[in-house]
DNA sequence: TTGCGTAATGTTTACGTAAACATCAGCTCG
DNA sequence: CGAGCTGATGTTTACGTAAACATTACGCAA
């Protein structure tokens, strides 16, 4: 049975039914307060019994307002956007305001895509953005004039209002570990080149490093993958004086823990590992991972925070803002063979 | 500087810059056939030099027409979800549709959770479900009549249109492949009780050792989480003749690899482990895990067709639809000891 | 009792768009 | 050479809501 148009309640229907005028309807559906109890619980009842539901295109239309944010992200498939994107949801919610997802992962590259044009007509009131800018300014999306925005996972913090893990404390606090145990010097593994928390993570690992007198070894180049940590670790396996590791996330780090076990090399005996992100599954890989925890409700909460002070309080506001983050831990570090009091 | 009202640009500016009639606008936005070449051009013009967007609540009042979709989940932290949604919004997009995300995690129980309005106002042309329907029933949410649903996760196949991963056949086999090694019989570790998908993959395993004359040992309870999987293969690990385990997921068969190498069973020499998902890390595990590759781009995909449908061609198609799994075969699976023929 | 203030409700209007209908110029054909 | 048609463009209207303004009724003070 196709029922193609439902035919829609309107204010009006609802008033002829109690009535009322369709003012009057509008004052109940809104809360306001000049409404005598007995008219508005006609008005209610009325509502009910046709099954009203208010029609947001035409409130948005009268108010100028969406109540809508859109996230512009490149993929959900990293842990990090995932969770980012769910605090957002949650707390946009919270908000009373909806979202409104926007991939640009193209696959096809000149077709218009469609969602796109979201952007391009007016439908959002802000716009977060989890990406590199760099990247996004090399996608074929652009940004209109007089939308808000506020990015994570970017040094625009002079063009947008950035919000974004600490990354570099977090690094610092991961070499710093490591180095506290006893080790000479720390090996990284990087992310991709072209995201921002990968470089930030890189830089901090190399400063820490350097403000403890010790030398940099040559870092490793992942993108984010178990298995791109897996190469690293193979080669790094190779290195005999290789005794800790740094991968700029989880998932690196447990293909990381892969190539070392297949080669023989113990962790935490031989070589410590520490990873970045603290993924639920990190404290069941083998050994459990002592790694960076990031708190990525927070980061959501504050983008959200964020996006509304610039939309409600007309507020703009270039300048970032640093979400704190934790060392986790586990069982994946231990002071250096040489430096262990039982040997 | 704040800029609190950008004046909105209609087409009524644009028209009047061009020197056209605003419905003349309109039909150049809309790529209708007849407006001469030379007009054309010049309200392309005019809307250049305005920066003109097209205002989508006005079009939706309309037109009747969102163009959205909403999706409906509980929680983005599972990789099915996160990826099943990936997908959705991916396609989505390509067909001119957005995607509204409505997230179900409520946090406080009675504050009415604006973005759930969204649904209760008319501002998506159909609705996504992604988790067992009865559990939507439990929640806040109502859906609201004359809306257009397509479910995942679900048995509601009679209620409403459901798309879904062939979750019986990935666990047959799964099973099977175990069985064919020469496994006796095959442990198990489920999800929730309240996950349709686990109940399926629970069943699917009882059933296929019924059919091949096996006894079911007792299957053992877990919540998706890794952590859930490391208490069970614990137990696991002090049951001796358990020689094969088929974890509803790959995070449970994560922890379920943990339990066991903490106790000292080799995998797969002692025991072997089936996984459920094919997580991108579940090659990394130690050992790389023999899973059940889930299509979820083509679930996403699916989705998005039948919820079009549905919404253009007025459809309504209660009934299941069932995307096929393949068997991964990794490192984590080989045949038990006594009938390995190396002894 | 009259007049005025206030609370409750009704009426008008505008938001930006696009369908439906109206107009007008130019052209073809008998 | 004019009737009739076609293609290009303009005018009117309605979509559902809510702000702004208008109207009513009632109570209270002088």
């Amino acid at each position: 049975m196709s029922r193609p148009k439902a035919p829609r309640v309107s204010m009006a229907d609802v008033a002829r039914l109690a009535g009322v005028s369709s003012q009057t309807v509008s004052r109940v559906a809104n809360g306001h307060p000049s409404v005598v109890g007995s008219t508005r619980q006609q008005v209610l009842a009325a509502m009910k019994e046709l099954h009203y539901r208010p029609n947001s295109a035409a409130r948005a239309l009268k108010s100028g307002e969406f109540r809508t944010i859109g996230v512009i992200l490149f993929t959900l498939s990293s842990t990090g956007n995932s969770r980012t994107l769910e605090a957002i949801a949650t707390h946009a919610a919270l908000q009373g305001y909806a979202i409104t997802l926007i991939p640009v992962a193209v696959p096809t590259q000149d077709s218009v895509l469609g969602a796109f044009t979201r952007l391009g007509e007016l439908a959002v009131d802000g716009v977060i953005v989890i990406m590199e800018v760099h990247l996004l300014d090399a996608a074929t999306v652009t940004l209109p004039p007089n939308v808000q925005v506020v990015v994570v996972d970017s040094d625009a913090g002079d063009r947008y209002a950035v919000v974004d893990t600490d990354q570099a404390d977090g690094a610092r606090q991961a070499v710093a570990h490591l180095l506290g145990l006893g080790h000479r010097t720390v090996w990284h593994v990087t992310g991709p080149q072209d995201s921002f928390a990968s470089q930030r993570r890189a830089q901090a690992w190399r400063d820490t490093l350097t403000a403890a007198g010790r030398e940099a070894p040559p870092p490793l180049h992942g993108d984010w993958s178990a298995e791109s940590g897996y190469r690293a670790g193979l080669a790094l396996a190779d290195e005999p004086d290789c005794t800790a590791v740094f991968a700029a996330n989880d998932q690196m780090a447990l293909g990381v823990l892969r190539a070392l076990h297949e080669r023989g090399r113990a962790v935490p005996a031989d070589v410590s590992v520490v990873g970045f992100d603290d993924i639920p599954d990190a404290g069941s890989f083998i050994p459990p991972l002592t790694t960076v925890h990031q708190d990525f409700a927070e980061v959501g909460r504050r983008c959200v925070e964020g996006i509304l002070q610039q939309i409600d309080r007309g507020e703009t506001g270039p300048g970032t803002a640093l979400v704190p983050t934790r060392l986790e831990v586990r069982a994946s570090t231990a002071p250096p063979r040489q430096a262990d009091p039982r040997r």
